[in-house]
DNA sequence: AAGCACGTCAACCGCCTGGAT
DNA sequence: AATCCAGGCGGTTGACGTGCT
């Protein structure tokens, strides 16, 4: 039997939100809160699907949410999480106050990636001097017709056991493990504001936060990922040869010496949890 | 000025998980 | 144990804006 749909979609909208709906939705959740998405629409006397509220609510109407100029800082720490989480947006933007899940994946697919293939590009040519002259065309062709991405690495699928098996052998693997996405756990519960998650985060004790990370079931093995090359891109073990292959490579967008800020802290405190 | 190509990002879709029954 | 439900997540789409020819 397969599951129904959420909604009918019958005489539902559909597309971009007015802002009278924004207002309605608004309202009805600061007087209810979230949650009973299902229902919500109807009784906030929404033509809309309870995904989309909530979808609308989260990335969108949330108070606290933060909306674009993503400074560097910030995106040298997603980057960073990328390579420990791999396309976990929601974990990623649970360090990132103020930014959603949503945001972070588009920021990523449209910047940090072409930023990074650039990078690596570059170090590539610099470890092939010897070899081709490739000409960087200008993409004139439309999306549909773009040449098919590189082909995904195999999908590591690592449960609890699998993982702590992996810890306990010593396995290590060359590409970040993208385990399967699991539902975050309290301490990383999207319904928590993010101003307090980050508070929690960054002030927590060392033993509130290590009980936090141990309920959350994101194992990351730790490849040698921090081998700082002379170009200043840091490169893992992986494949040398493709970053979408799901070699490491992790150049620092910004990083300085020295620069010790809130959001390095997150990331330092991050991996000794990991 | 018009048409086209490309980039961005809000929104949608389908699948998955945990909890309830 | 099996099934259903509600919510969450990541991948993808498509409308719109912008720049180029």
């Amino acid at each position: 039997m397969g599951r129904s749909p959420c909604c009918s979609k019958v005489g539902l909208r559909r597309g971009p939100w007015s802002t009278k709906e924004d207002t309605l939705l608004s309202n009805y959740i600061q007087l209810h809160g979230e949650g009973q998405w299902r229902s919500l629409p109807k009784n906030a006397g929404l033509l809309r699907c309870g995904k989309s509220c909530r979808l609308r609510w989260m990335n969108y109407l949330r108070p606290g949410i933060k909306r674009g100029n993503i400074s560097e800082d910030e995106e040298d720490l997603i980057v960073r999480l990328h390579g420990l989480l791999g396309n976990r947006w929601s974990l990623i933007a649970g360090r990132l106050p103020g930014r959603t899940d949503n945001e972070i994946k588009n920021h990523w697919n449209t910047h940090l990636l072409k930023k990074l293939k650039g990078i690596q590009h570059r170090a590539a040519k610099s470890t092939n001097n010897n070899t081709k002259k490739t000409t960087v065309k200008k993409q004139k062709k439309k999306k549909v017709a773009a040449a098919p991405p590189p082909p995904p690495p195999p999908e590591v699928k690592v449960t609890t056991t699998q993982a702590e098996g992996i810890i306990n052998t010593g396995t290590t693997t060359d590409q970040p493990i993208k385990p399967k996405p699991i539902r975050v756990s309290a301490v990383f519960s999207r319904t928590n504001s993010y101003d307090s998650l980050a508070s929690n985060w960054t002030t927590s004790s060392s033993e509130a936060a290590a009980a936090a990370a141990a309920e959350v079931v994101s194992f990351v093995p730790w490849p040698p990922m921090f081998q700082l090359g002379g170009d200043g891109v840091c490169y893992g073990g992986g494949e040398e040869d493709d970053f979408l292959a799901g070699g490491f490579i992790l150049p620092l967008l910004n990083h300085h010496e020295g620069d010790v800020n809130t959001l390095d802290q997150v990331y330092d405190e991050y991996l000794q949890l990991l």
